[in-house]
DNA sequence: TTGTAGGCGTTATCAG
DNA sequence: CTGATAACGCCTACAA
């Protein structure tokens, strides 16, 4: 905070400027957050005090005294991965355009303790909440609940949400992936997805398309949460000798693809032809590699905007729709 | 902030703990902060209280009365970059084990006005400050310095820090890579460069050292910032027509140098032999491609963990250093 | 080890 | 349109 180290300008007040204005504190007060209040005369001036003596309110103390915050807290596991970091950026785009801040925690993939962290984050009175998922304890939905803070959770549709929902759900996902394949005729499937719940969402939807298809499993690998291209080589070497005449290979993301990718292009294992591969996330790789990569795109960053916005609507007072539904869709490139 | 939706549980607050237990407010919050200055009994007993009733101190209350926030605010272009996101995740990473939160703010390329966004982030009060790059206006280092806030700056060590700094110098980064393409008897040179002032510093660097050596330069690009995979091939074909024999390529990112190196393969120009290429930062992708990237490593989740332990090391009344030159280290791989 | 008094800097509220 | 007063919820400083 503004304590000054010894020896600087102690820090400029309200009442310091209200004292050069010749106003009263509550006025300065009124030229910064209601300016239409004011007379434009008196403005002008207490402007020019606050120039000359170059004050910068103090949003803590204002905070205490307004109860709000003007900050929202976004609980994601990582922003090492564009799955987060893009959701993450409009997020924090979007509202600090309408005068919030996001303070940014990372939950890691881990077994961290949600309980705590929410309790932390909760300690700061943030006026909203971004989260990833709508998986919880019941602890901190009743911690959530008893704040009285909107709570929008992102990515995940299938669970029922605390407050308000901007996802999809995954697993249906998944089953749209194994249908896209089937619809070409493939019979033989593998999946690499990543451990986190919804990778894992995924990879269960695209089973349970496969088997309705009477398709075969020839492989499936469980790979680290965050997984990365390195990864996705890694298991495709691994797994490259179940592969068979042809199969279809579903990746939890489009690093993992790429990896898949790469990897056979050196195994020399012609892609789409004996292995036909379709990545998640249309991240900037799978459009920019050669051969382009299909892969399933959902807008991360038409998520992260509008759980800012419905999150404004709420804190304007106004109403918010519980449940956004972001579509996914499948584009076809030239791995399939 | 904690006001209760209608209807809702009004919050609990150190004094209904303090009523609970049958001790003074004070008690309480010394449970909470020094708990070890309190006898074992009555912390139990407050601590039983604090279960009981759900109560979530309110840090804001108590940032205001100690004037600490533990609330750290980073301002950085993007997060869409691992440039940038592998610092601020271990940034956050590392505060947030102390017990401080992190306040992020996005800058973007363009002309946004430093001065604003830093005075309403010093608004909030944050107990340090992260900041990219180390050239700001005059106006600004006022402000920093009237906060009388610990500031760390990273990635760019060419400008005179404000206060302490992590960082290197970019045309430094540019002349060594000059000088390993020129070591391998390379005359002629091409540049691909992003027009942010580390991607431009890097690339004046790197022309510095060209002409140190005598060599030509056949082509130079400035891409957008930031730049990725698409800038990237779409500069190679636009420069390929110049390569001539042998040409040694330094882009500003490795997202540009995968770009270059796929579109060469399309193009038919064989790298590293007609094309050499050198990228920079050791993202993943320059790993996991096939060849691999030679790159230059910098470790940015280093950078973000140096400049949190400096920021903690500062706020806890000690001192750091004010200038800490972090290692760059060209890797050579396959394509030079 | 525990308690009391007072203030942190701002804004809500009501009065003029 | 402007001002006075009283919180906001906690912690520093000092006292017991």
């Amino acid at each position: 905070m503004a304590r000054s180290r010894s020896g600087a300008t102690p820090a400029v007040k309200i009442v310091d400027v209200a004292a050069r204005a010749g106003v009263a504190p509550m006025t300065v007060s009124r030229v910064l957050n209601t300016p239409d209040r004011v007379s434009e005369d008196t403005r002008a001036r207490v402007q020019a005090a606050i120039d000359e003596l170059g004050y910068v309110p103090n949003l803590i103390a204002g905070g205490l005294s307004s109860r709000r915050s003007r900050m929202i807290a976004a609980i994601v596991p990582t922003i090492a991965s564009p799955m987060f970091s893009d959701p993450v950026q409009s997020f924090t785009d979007t509202l600090g355009h309408a005068g919030y801040r996001v303070m940014l925690s990372l939950s890691g993939y881990g077994n961290t303790d949600e309980d705590a962290l929410i309790r932390a984050v909760l300690a700061r009175r943030p006026d909203g909440l971004l989260l990833t998922g709508a998986k919880h304890s019941p602890g901190v939905r009743r911690m959530l609940r008893d704040a009285g803070v909107p709570v929008v959770e992102i990515w995940d549709a299938a669970e029922h949400s605390t407050d308000m929902l901007v996802g999809f759900d995954h697993a249906e996902l998944g089953e749209a992936v194994a249908d896209f394949f089937a619809a070409s005729g493939h019979t033989r499937f593998a999946v690499l997805a990543a451990g986190d719940p919804r990778g894992t969402a995924r990879r269960d939807g695209f089973l349970r398309g496969v088997a309705r298809h009477g398709g075969a499993v020839v492989a499936q690998r469980t790979l680290p949460a965050p997984s990365g291209i390195l990864d996705g080589r890694a298991a495709l070497r691994d797994i490259a000798p179940l592969l068979g005449e042809r199969t279809a290979l579903l990746c939890s993301s489009d690093l993992v693809a790429f990896g898949a990718v790469t990897e056979a292009r050196v195994l020399g294992i012609p892609v789409p032809e004996r292995l036909a591969v379709c990545g998640f996330g249309d991240f900037e790789i799978s459009r920019g590699a050669e051969p382009p990569i299909t892969t399933v795109a959902v807008d991360g960053r038409a998520m992260g905007r509008m759980a800012a916005e419905n999150l404004l609507a709420r804190m304007d007072g106004g109403s918010a729709p519980g449940r956004v539904l972001v579509p996914f869709r499948i584009l076809a490139r030239a791995t399939t």
